[in-house]
DNA sequence: AGAGTAAATGACCGGATGTTCAGTTGAAAG
DNA sequence: CTTTCAACTGAACATCCGGTCATTTACTCT
């Protein structure tokens, strides 16, 4: 046996990543095995290895390309809100982070839970990344308490607060279910204006 | 060679426990090998079977004893403050969640992480004692909304929200760093506190 | 001192793991 | 039609895995 007739390298490659993603998502990276993911290509495990050169390395590129995409999102989404107030920021942050975290649930558990499973090095890099997203939530409750309009019992705490409660959404939302993406995010965002403002009105 | 000079069963069967909480916590259950687990205790892998029937039983015993630890916890707790308002309740609740969860962070770990690593059988029984938990807090939110003092855009999603929020702690908190324990606990039910009630003070 | 037993060893089983690579195939280029 | 080459196979490698078990050792009881 060798090349199957209908075969292209460039799709391959793709296929092997989302394979990998629907995989470790679902069941852990480390409970995965290469040949699981060649399988669910419809591939030998070999030619995997002819598009990554180890499996720690699929599973940075996943970790990286996500963090990557999840900050061009909040950056493009940031820049339709140019000049409004923090509030106003603060409340597109929210409706951002958890429609994106909603529509790409495989990315972000893997985000999450699989940080430990990176090398030393590559760790260090999505880390950065991951700071550079919650820099962006810190710059606005920031902003916001330059403004007066923001009351926060402590700045990096509250940031963190904010970002693990709308991340939890992940763990219940399925759609088809009892709220729409849409009155999630609008409870979501009622439930950080109360946390943050100065005075409810 | 055979026995070694003092050795005990029950201490061994506790080491067994401690190691593979640390091991698991540390690197993940999938990642963890039972050889390793019997090289922590210092004994050989054979060892461990004396005390477990297999790997599956042992996570799940670990997560089955972090979770009855935790409602049995709770249940003391809450009867301390027996006849208090739902305020008051809540941030009883804010304040034991953190603690508890500041000073058990290896079975908090495993107890969010591990769950898919669980039988179909183990995984529910598991989930059921974390719907207890839920429950718990639900049942201070329920009661807040019927006394007056709770306004909340969604009943089980802010439930998620606070047990989300809350235990992200668990991600960042390390003691001796910028704040005490007491202070991350304030600081918590400060927020939950301004996101719950009706009227801010 | 001798018997009995609890505690632990260490070799072993069948199978899975990540990774490599010489060889085979299909399709495009001349 | 022949050459060329990217794409893929399938077997092999060394190592590790969860789990079993006959055997050996250390302690206790009589």
């Amino acid at each position: 046996m060798g090349r199957r007739s209908g075969s292209k390298g460039a799709s391959t490659a793709e296929a092997v990543q989302a394979a990998a993603r629907r995989l470790i998502a679902a069941r852990g990276f480390a409970a995965v095995s290469m040949r699981e993911i060649a399988a669910e290509v419809g591939v030998q495990a070999g030619t995997i290895y002819l598009y990554i050169p180890d499996k720690q390395t699929l599973l940075h590129a996943l970790m990286r390309e996500h963090m990557c995409a999840l900050l061009e999102a909040w950056e493009a989404e940031s820049a339709l809100g140019a000049g409004e107030g923090a509030s106003d920021a603060l409340e597109r942050f929210v409706r951002f982070h958890v429609g994106y975290h909603i529509s790409r649930p495989e990315e972000v558990f893997i985000a999450y839970m699989e940080l430990r499973n990176l090398s030393e090095t590559n760790f260090a890099e999505i880390e950065g990344l991951r700071g550079c997203y919650e820099a962006a939530l810190r710059a606005i409750l920031e902003r916001g308490m330059a403004e007066g309009c923001f009351r926060l019992p402590d700045l990096r705490l509250t940031t963190r607060a904010i970002i693990a409660m709308l991340t939890g959404v992940t763990t219940w939302y399925r759609a088809g279910g009892r709220l729409s993406a849409v009155e999630v995010a609008d409870h979501y965002a009622d439930l950080v204006r109360r946390m943050t403002h100065a005075a409810t009105p």
